[in-house]
DNA sequence: AACGACATCAACCGCCAAGGG
DNA sequence: CCCCTTGGCGGTTGATGTCGT
């Protein structure tokens, strides 16, 4: 018996999104929050769509934090070194993008950035007696590379700065996006890490969503991987454990 | 101008895990 | 425990736009 699916494709809208629904969907979220529950979301809302997609459609589209536009060198050799260390874990990677959606992350890798990747990787690979197999951590336990690994045949240029094809400072790249170890959480999404001070001082913090608005409580809470232990173990073996260590995972 | 090839990205699909009853 | 519902995620698709011939 196959699963049930969470609605009834044939008696929701599919397809492209229009004004009108963004703007209905947009209008409820402002006013009600997601009360919780994205399956029954659509028809409060009074929106023929599935919960599923009116979800995505505000992750991905509709969030006020973001960011559109092409994506800047620094986020490309973040999100290299990322790819490199922990895989396609998308979700994780965006978090460390401020206003990326995972969706956006992994559409730019995709279509541009893993041709660019390979492309230093292979210009590394002849230029430089770059080695078969990267064994750069001195744990020297095998890498855990998430469901990607097949891609590499368990070589990965982690460590490359894809533009320029020089080495990459993991540390120091990832310093400046992670400002902190702490990660913003809210009701509507996972993306977004922010440092404590980023949210409280910039202007966009005056326009983030109070409990009242969105009809929510903790809009933001801040976790600190390291005190609260509230955070998942993703069960990586090292390095990537200790990677997502500084972030707080 | 017309056409095909290629690139882009929004949206969907299906699986998995968490959590509540 | 077990089952069901839901949220979240990664992989994939398909419509549309752009470019080259």
């Amino acid at each position: 018996m196959g699963r049930a699916p969470c609605c009834d494709k044939s008696k929701v809208k599919r397809g492209p999104w229009s004004p009108e629904e963004d703007t209905t969907l947009k209008n409820y979220l402002h006013n009600h929050g997601t009360g919780g529950n994205w399956i029954s979301l659509p028809t409060k809302a009074g929106l023929n769509r599935c919960g599923k997609s009116c979800r995505l459609r505000w992750l991905n589209y509709l969030r006020p934090d973001i960011k559109r536009g092409g994506f800047t060198e620094e986020e490309d050799n973040l999100i290299c070194t990322l790819y490199g260390t922990i895989g396609s874990r998308w979700s994780v990677i965006a978090s460390q993008l401020p206003g990326r959606t995972d969706n956006d992350v992994k559409n730019y890798w995709n279509t541009k950035l893993k041709k660019k990747f390979f492309a230093a990787y292979n210009m590394n690979l002849a230029s430089r007696e770059f080695p078969a197999s990267v064994p750069k951590f001195e744990s020297g336990t095998p890498q855990d590379h998430g469901t990607s690994s097949s891609c590499f045949d368990g070589t990965l240029p982690y460590l490359m700065d894809v533009s320029l094809g020089q080495s990459f400072d993991q540390q120091k790249q990832i310093s400046q996006f992670s400002h902190s170890n702490f990660l913003e959480v809210n009701d509507f999404g996972t993306c977004g890490s922010k440092s404590f001070t980023n949210i409280s001082s910039s202007q966009e913090a005056s326009s983030l969503p109070t409990s009242s608005i969105l009809g929510l409580e903790n809009n933001y809470t801040l976790w600190s991987g390291d005190e609260s232990g509230a955070l998942t173990d993703y069960g990586f073996e090292p390095p990537a454990d200790a990677l997502l260590g500084n972030f707080g995972y």
